[in-house]
DNA sequence: ATTTTATTGTACTAAGTTTCACAAAAACTT
DNA sequence: AAGTTTTTGTGAAACTTAGTACAATAAAAT
């Protein structure tokens, strides 16, 4: 079943289950598929294709049930709650990932950061930062598995090696150079520059009709 | 011709121009199809099919040209150089931004930031942060059309308002709300928390066989 | 009890995208 | 000059994904 959930269905399950998480704090207690679609930016349709793929059932006029969603997508997609990640290059992006606020909600939590220089660190922050020699030594006795890259352009290629060297498993790269996934290490490339073309490309081409 | 341009083609369009200008800069004259494929991570056929959509030939052994190759790119991708972009939320994650390395390349231009407070501004940045109360003046006076919307996720549907009032037709969402495209203003949403979520289920799903 | 309404579940349809496979042609070799 | 190699260009196939439309059915209303 599993092997057959790709990639952006995936994401739509993660989505779901943030929005179902809430709901719940609202008080909601069932949902239908055109609420979740709404949520998500999808049709309903799609919402209901997912959930009788995984053979979610809802009531015929009661739509879903929050706790039993709930419940099936945290078996199916897994707990992240305790899940640790390093973060590989303490610079500005880095720093402020390490504070994101999404991350204290109780996701996930950064475990430390690495930098060639161990500076940097806002007092506030209650994280270390290494040194990057100790890198894998920290990797290996915290089972760490995934790791955000925010070095320098330069460093990049030098240190998505040193993160597969010290058996990171996962990587979420926020430099500019487009690092390919391997059967031991999985990559998620997020580069921000191209993400401000392309937008630029969609506005211009989009036109000024409304303006 | 331009109608045909899918979302994940421009994309892979606006990474082959960035290729193609550090070949440049490398001295290199041609490059083919193969190396394109591998720098960005697609297979070769689909480079050529790309460029043979968009009718760009290349020579039957010699490979593309990467001067017409570069040239062409950007007539039909247009130039995002002298762009100016704001930033709504002058948090970590937005002053992180500001100071992206990427942008100093000539790419686009930060033109100012705004925040709720006009504060923590570092010195070193030339860069000015102003009340969101100018925010839809500054937008017209500097014919601003593309922003970054960083703050924190309490306030990111009033801030996503205010970024239309203010006459924005592309916003690079970094907040964990999902902010829907209008015929107005396009939305791209960069979710980090789903982001790694997301990474952390690829990991623990591709399991362990190589550690 | 019957009718109406709302919503799920899904077979079918449609569209889009990538890969395959190979002919065509240019450049190089002998 | 003939043959060999390399690489493009592309039609066809395969795959994937999303959308449509409607039957089934549960709940609500009368």
């Amino acid at each position: 079943m599993r092997g057959t959930l790709n990639k952006e269905l995936v994401i739509r399950l993660l989505k779901y289950r943030r929005i179902l998480t809430q709901l719940k704090s609202l008080g909601f207690e069932k949902v239908f598929s055109n609420n979740l679609g709404d949520a998500i930016g999808v049709a309903p349709a799609l919402v209901r294709k997912d959930f009788s793929l995984l053979v979610l059932g809802g009531n015929k006029r009661g739509g879903y049930n929050i706790d039993y969603l709930s419940e099936q997508l945290g078996l199916i997609l897994g707990k992240t709650n305790e899940q640790k990640i390093i973060i590989l290059g303490m610079g500005k992006i880095g720093t402020a990932i390490a504070q994101y606020k999404g991350f204290l909600q109780g996701d996930f939590e950064v475990a430390a950061g690495f930098d060639v220089r161990p500076v940097g660190l806002p007092e506030s922050l209650s994280l270390k930062v290494y040194p990057i020699e100790e890198l894998a030594a920290f990797c290996n006795a915290n089972s760490i598995q995934v790791a955000i890259l925010a070095v320098p352009e330069e460093v990049a290629t030098e240190s998505h090696k040193l993160l597969k060297d010290s058996g990171i498993r996962g990587i979420l790269n926020f430099t500019p150079v487009e690092l390919k996934t391997t059967p031991n290490c999985i990559i998620h490339n997020i580069n921000i520059g191209v993400e401000i073309e392309n937008l630029f490309f969609q506005v211009i081409r989009n036109g000024l009709s409304g303006a």
